[in-house]
RNA sequence: GGAGUGGUAGUUCAGUUGGUUAGAAUAUCGGCCUGUCACGCCGAGGGUCGCGGGUUCGAGUCCCGUCCACUCCGCCA
């Protein structure tokens, strides 16, 4: 029935007779012609309905969001009509038929930038008629259709993985659905198909990808919904090279499809230790000019405790970050910097601004510049290459909680200051340790996954360096934004084991949470490893979205709430009654509370 | 669980030290304009000031609680 979206029409069609179906994005009368901006998903174009059209009369009936579908023939506007803000390009169509097709009440939001999130997601139909939805959601279309082509042209093959599945108790809150067959017991949503692609692994399916919904019921972000899409990739007698040669592969791929973008080859390659060490982060964004640098050398022989303490420990720092141009920064700003990073943790932050280097001390304004003397001074501004109008950020205490303050607060500064170069920096964070200790319970926790491999030979070799150990882990970082981990898994079940014990996993809980694992890995399992992306941040940076959201068509607030749907609400009592259901709680608006 | 910012016409916002009838823009409706495109001009209608309580002669404004939106910490193997 349509022959052509707006988009299409160009002056080539010139004189043609065409159909265009769409909405009416303007109508103006004026001259006793009535102009229409007709709108699609593809652009808008003008049309003109003259008076002694026979579509007039149906014309003067149109307003904003009508929806309608137009026949008429194209023609080049007259150019003494052309200037520099036509937003509907060169060509108009002279409409011949004009036919109602729906009617539009009033639209309940602008339709621009300024509306806000609450009302886009109330009438997130509208809201994704804007250019800019349109545009976001078809990037994902063809970023989906890009990892398709492309590993479909690689050997992989894809496969679907249960949604209704086993509750797991490492890992995310669960997302549980009752069973009503079975009284009392409950399936959970995928938290990823982790243990399903290890299991299709050993049935010898070799190459697996899936692009796969994923649950976690945790507090959302700007980058975190309840339930997301991951790219889920698996592959059998691969080492991390193996995987990570093949991730890279595809996700240059994917940036030259999708953005005709060319990405480096090989993506550089950082150690967790490293990363921690000069950025601060597990996510270092290379974009900025910018790094930590360590400074316990220089400051460990001096009476300034806040300085030397740290520098004399072996498990603490003393980082520096030189922030280009910051001798600017007023004392305001500079306790603004303060209070962001004390949001992570840190219980100050020292300063210096170098207002003239030649000067050594003298040429320093600082509180902590009485204590510092010209060896520790020459020390510092060797190591930061530090200059005149530049300022100094020191953070000093504890190795990894100093790192990850000062990390956050280089990335603040360089958005502040609008430090990042243009493009696209890809990097490979590796050796990840194997362990985090867990204070509040006493325990470690598996810093990935409890199926990640170790880099020990043996269990017994992991067992015996446990809080030192290294996984063979890998993120993938783009821009600053994790979007993608693996690992090279445990295969063999005498480690698959080990690992359970020193996560404080009981053999007999293991066998009862993770028995059908710990079974397949006695039958042969072939060495295997992979990586799962999280699609909606890729979605997200290629569009050049700061939140998943906008990328994602019916997305949930902060409450985990669907503006739209209403979702979640409460059930029938007797629906509840099937599923052998009591709930303890509601809340004032009737919608369920805690407790099954 | 915690911190911050916000909630006032359909929408986006302004609203001073508490003080008469709560404003603007935009959208809507009506009128004008002989090629408009962020058109322009004139006019009209449109408000439980998130909700509940308190202080006060008087609350959009101050206090307490609560809900919602967003950002962040915790959390997210």
């Amino acid at each position: 029935m349509r022959s052509h979206l707006c988009g299409e029409i160009n002056e080539e069609l010139e004189g043609q007779a065409v159909t265009l179906c769409g909405w009416v994005d303007r109508r103006r009368d004026l001259g006793g012609l009535i102009f229409i901006g007709l709108r699609d998903n593809a652009g808008i174009v003008q049309v003109v309905v003259e008076p002694e059209s026979a579509a007039f009369a149906d014309a003067e009936r149109l307003r904003n969001e009508y929806c309608v579908r137009i026949k008429g023939k194209v023609r080049l506007r007259p150019e003494s009509q052309w200037n520099e803000t036509m937003a509907t390009g060169k060509i108009e169509l002279v409409a011949e038929e004009v036919e109602l097709l729906n009617a539009s009440d009033p639209l309940p939001l602008m339709m621009t930038d300024d509306d806000g999130e609450e009302i886009r997601l109330r009438y997130r139909y509208l809201d994704l008629r804007r250019p800019r939805m349109q545009h976001n959601m078809r990037i994902r279309s063809k970023l989906n259709q890009a990892i398709h082509k492309h590993l479909d042209g690689h050997g992989f093959s894809e496969f679907e993985t249960p949604i209704l599945t086993k509750a797991t108790p490492e890992g995310a809150r669960d997302y549980l659905v009752p069973s009503r067959v079975q009284a009392g017991q409950f399936y959970a949503l995928p938290q990823s198909p982790q243990l399903f692609k290890q299991l299709l692994m050993m049935a010898g399916m070799d190459r697996y990808y899936q692009i796969a919904r994923c649950f976690r019921d945790e507090d959302l972000r700007a980058d975190r919904q309840p339930e997301f899409t991951q790219l889920d990739m698996e592959m059998s007698f691969v080492d991390e090279s193996g995987v990570q040669s093949a991730a890279e592969n595809l996700v240059r791929a994917v940036f030259r499809d999708v953005l005709e973008v060319e990405l480096s080859q090989p993506f550089p390659r950082m150690t967790w230790r490293d990363a921690m060490e000069k950025f601060g982060s597990d996510k270092p964004d290379l974009r900025y000019p910018m790094s930590l640098h360590s400074v316990d050398e220089h400051v460990r022989h001096l009476d300034f405790k806040v300085f030397s303490g740290p520098a004399n420990n072996d498990e603490q720092r003393v980082a520096v970050l030189r922030v280009p141009g910051g001798a600017q920064f007023s004392r305001k700003q500079i306790d603004e910097y303060t209070a962001f990073v004390a949001r992570y943790g840190a219980r100050g932050l020292a300063w210096i601004k170098v207002n003239d280097l030649d000067a050594g001390i003298a040429g320093l304004q600082s509180p902590v510049a009485k204590f510092l003397d010209d060896t520790a001074w020459s020390g510092i501004a060797e190591v930061t290459g530090v200059q005149s109008g530049d300022l100094l950020f020191f953070g000093a205490g504890d190795w990894l909680m100093t790192s990850s303050f000062m990390g956050h607060l280089l990335v603040r500064c360089g958005e502040n200051l609008e430090l990042a170069v243009d493009g696209w920096e890809p990097l490979w964070i590796t050796d990840f340790p194997m362990f985090e200790w867990d204070e509040d319970s006493g325990r470690f926790m598996a810093m990935h996954h409890p199926f990640t491999a170790p880099q020990s030979d043996s269990a017994d070799e992991l067992k015996s360096n446990a809080a030192s150990a290294l996984s063979r882990g890998y993120d993938i970082v783009l821009n600053g934004a994790e979007i993608g981990g693996g690992s090279i898994r445990i295969h063999k079940p005498e480690m698959q084991q080990a690992v359970f014990e020193l996560l404080g996993i009981g053999k007999e809980e293991a066998e009862a949470k993770f028995g059908f694992l710990l079974d397949a890995l006695k039958y042969g399992c072939p060495p295997h490893g992979g990586i799962a992306f999280g699609l909606d941040r890729v979605a997200a940076l290629m569009a050049g979205e700061p939140s998943i959201r906008d990328v994602i068509a019916f997305p949930k607030t902060t409450t985990a709430q669907c503006p739209l749907t209403d979702a979640p609400s409460p059930i029938a009592d007797s629906q509840l009654k099937e599923l052998h259901i009591a709930v303890v709680a509601k809340t004032e608006s009737g919608s369920t509370g805690s407790g099954a």
